[in-house]
DNA sequence: GTGGTCTAGACCACA
DNA sequence: GTGGTCTAGACCACT
């Protein structure tokens, strides 16, 4: 469900959040739907428990989840508009950014133009 | 001349080398050249010297750069045939996972083509 | 339990992994026996925790110690065999030393047998 | 005449400093005469005359030198009351540690004696 | 709580 | 002026 990159040097409570929160957006979990278990995610994903634990408290920290003691953590009701937002604040610029790379490295448009044929979107 | 995103939980240093080495491989910085001092370059992008230090020590430790003591740092001669495969290992990688997560976020190819079509790239 | 000399030029973390050495050789720290905590004695010996850091991965480079991540350092086996090297390779040389210093101040044989009565040594 | 230990973590400068004051207090150098020229003396001990330079400037500060424009350094004349003052402070300190440590070791007086008539003295 | 890493400022040695 | 080292504080991952 998750996979995290361990060479990374982005914190793993921070990729992982970041991954919940896009299946939050994709509706891949719905609101008020229940999270795995602290527990039961850690030991999937082989990371401590304590960074799990940190990743859903930022999440609530952030308003995306909320928890209910005992019992677990639930995905918060989502401001649809958010949607929009991420798309232009995070996806767009980082495509260009990538863009931009791709022209140092003396790529063409053309070159670009077959990855994209080659991932299924719509 | 760089650009460091300070939210970003990536370390400063390796940002810096990775814009450093891009612009090594697209002949931007050619080989032998100087690069600008560690304190020049920590003032110019505003951080600590010792941060530009293990950026130029890192990439050094690589092969990318040479060092002489009291002169500066320069770049060492590249084997071109690497510029292949970062764009193998590292930018095609990179697009593909983006394209995914705009997937997840329901965009279409369509809208990603409109995006493609702002950019300067040939 | 440790007495760093503020004042000395000899590196903070010089001193301290000297002064552990010592007593990883004189057997007051036991093999397998675990030394305080990085936290514990930056706190007691009042410097950063990272000076104590840079002593104890010395030390373990050097192979005196090892270390278990989130439990603590320990002190490796030692080969005996090399107290005898250090009291020929340290201490004598330093002893010839001082002593060479001695007579220049213009100190008499009388007058450090004087000291040597001072101390309290079998 | 000066021996630098290139390994020691003490900065040069400082050794060599401390290195021409004893020779000042045991007169081997005297009041008022001349000390070699820093370019000289850094040939001789083979460092850069920067380093040499700030011996001698940081001893002139502290009242053992003094120098006239275009001429040299030379031997300001001394308080020989320092030299007591030196040898309790600086001499007798180290030499106490040093036994402590040797002690620690598993030297016995008698050893110690042994090195003592090792040395001439009187 | 544990060890490990990143950023920072002051100082050293050298050209 | 140049690169290199030492000390320091905040944060990360894990027991």
């Amino acid at each position: 469900m998750f996979r995290l990159d361990e060479q990374s040097k982005i914190p793993k409570y921070e990729q992982l959040a970041e991954e919940i929160k896009d299946l939050i957006f994709v509706k891949v979990i719905n609101s008020n739907e229940k999270l795995p278990s602290i527990r039961a995610l850690s030991k999937e994903i082989m990371i401590n428990p304590n960074t799990v634990q940190k990743s859903y408290h930022q999440l609530e920290n952030q308003g995306y989840l909320y928890s209910i003691k005992g019992k677990g953590y639930y995905v918060a009701p989502i401001d649809m508009n958010q949607i929009e937002q991420r798309i232009e604040n995070e996806l767009k610029p980082e495509f260009f950014r990538l863009l931009q790379r791709a022209k140092h490295f003396g790529l063409s448009k053309k070159e670009i133009l077959e990855w994209l044929r080659q991932v299924e979107l719509d």
